[in-house]
DNA sequence: TAGTGGTCTAGACCACATG
DNA sequence: ATGTGGTCTAGACCACTAC
């Protein structure tokens, strides 16, 4: 019924802080007074100010004392949905047309000199095309990727059941659709269209790199910030 | 020189898991197994296994014991930088001029019913328009703005340096430019382009709504994922 | 029901940066 | 020099849940 102790300082400051009430830059109370503010331990407070810490809330200056951050980073969380899960959750039908598939070593890039297999294809919403894809794999990090019916599970769906990645980059930008891409997609050469690239490592290997065309009347990211969960 | 004990046992667990020596799924010693392993009190590998979950890197059960993760989160950390910062950054000359400027309470929309500053501009890097803008304002929440010299400085920049948001979200799509946004970006109709639409709140109350048309070919949004640090 | 994590205590020593 | 946060200990009780 009653939330635990250290939870109850966290909110406490954090209600504050997100109200205003405790401007960017003021100082909290120091552990001490916290402590006896609440009537607990000093590991009780430090705990909660230290949460409090990791989520950037708050800063802490050795000496000096507890201050609220200055304004936040402007970073959003970017959601990046497996295109067949988010198909599905609109309730149409998900397609992977696997067009071509080869192994090559490329000479740049971040997979250079690595051989990888390169597959480019097509994924359709109700057998609308919605997105062309180009990717390559290293299948040094992946070598089971060679054995895998990529017709039946598109490459990048594959890759995120077997393959979870540590670290990748992403860009996003827009461009018109060239003929090639056009052609796939059914719409008119310089079409507007949403282009993502994403690289991915697993520690300092690389995985894949892929580049995505989308549609873009049937196709928008989103992201959020915000103090709780995502 | 030695790292504290429990970063210790933190980064520990942590290389294994990234490196793929613990799988998903795998479970980690019982809390008393770290203890003895590294002859310390369980205090601190509580406080080490702690920070490893907030990260998202294992998931604790009651009674079952600490496992490492499934997969990852398909999210990604989006920056979501200045205007003027990044145009800075860029060795460019930064300017926004401020087209119109009135006060609107409008019908609909998260600002619904909120008398608000309504304001459009370009934004332009090195005397190229770089982006169209379009932005309402609650005047309820940010009575300050009206007397601020909105040509002097954007928009989005004084509300950067005044009014820090809690919550956000956006939206990113690619459209063709329209005749009017076409004109202002001195490129044909129809032409990519890269749209933001962000809302943001503090708390509960509506701040701003802004929709932002980039020039497809100048620029581009970039996000990121790993375990380090941004 | 027994073992797991969740939380808390009342101390302690230390490094550090600021006044 | 002093007070701050950083870290750690050796216990403890509790809630929950898988066995």
């Amino acid at each position: 019924m009653t939330p635990p102790l250290g939870e109850t300082i966290r909110e406490h400051f954090e209600r504050q802080i997100l109200a205003g009430t405790l401007a960017p830059g003021a100082r909290l109370p120091t552990e001490q007074q916290i402590m006896a503010q609440f009537g607990c331990s000093r590991m009780t407070v430090s705990k909660a100010l230290t949460a409090l810490a990791t989520a950037g809330l708050i800063e802490r200056r050795k000496r000096a004392g507890t201050f609220v951050a200055r304004p936040r980073v402007h970073s959003m969380v970017l959601e990046v949905p497996d295109l067949a899960a988010l198909v599905a959750a609109r309730g149409q039908a998900y397609r992977y047309r696997l067009d071509q598939r080869d192994t090559v070593t490329s000479g740049e890039g971040h997979l250079a000199g690595h051989p990888a297999l390169h597959v480019s294809g097509v994924h359709f919403a109700d057998d609308r095309a919605m997105a062309v894809e180009d990717r390559l794999v290293s299948l040094a990090a992946v070598p089971d990727i060679a054995a895998a019916d990529l017709n039946a599970e598109a490459p990048g769906t594959w890759l995120l059941h077997h393959v979870p990645w540590t670290e990748a980059d992403s860009r996003i930008t827009a461009l018109g659709a060239s003929p090639a891409e056009a052609l796939l997609l059914g719409v008119e050469a310089g079409t507007p269209c949403l282009c993502v690239e994403r690289r991915t490592w697993r520690g300092t290997d690389p995985i894949t790199h892929v580049r995505q065309v989308f549609r873009g009347d049937s196709y928008e990211l989103v992201a959020h910030f915000g103090p709780g969960a995502s």
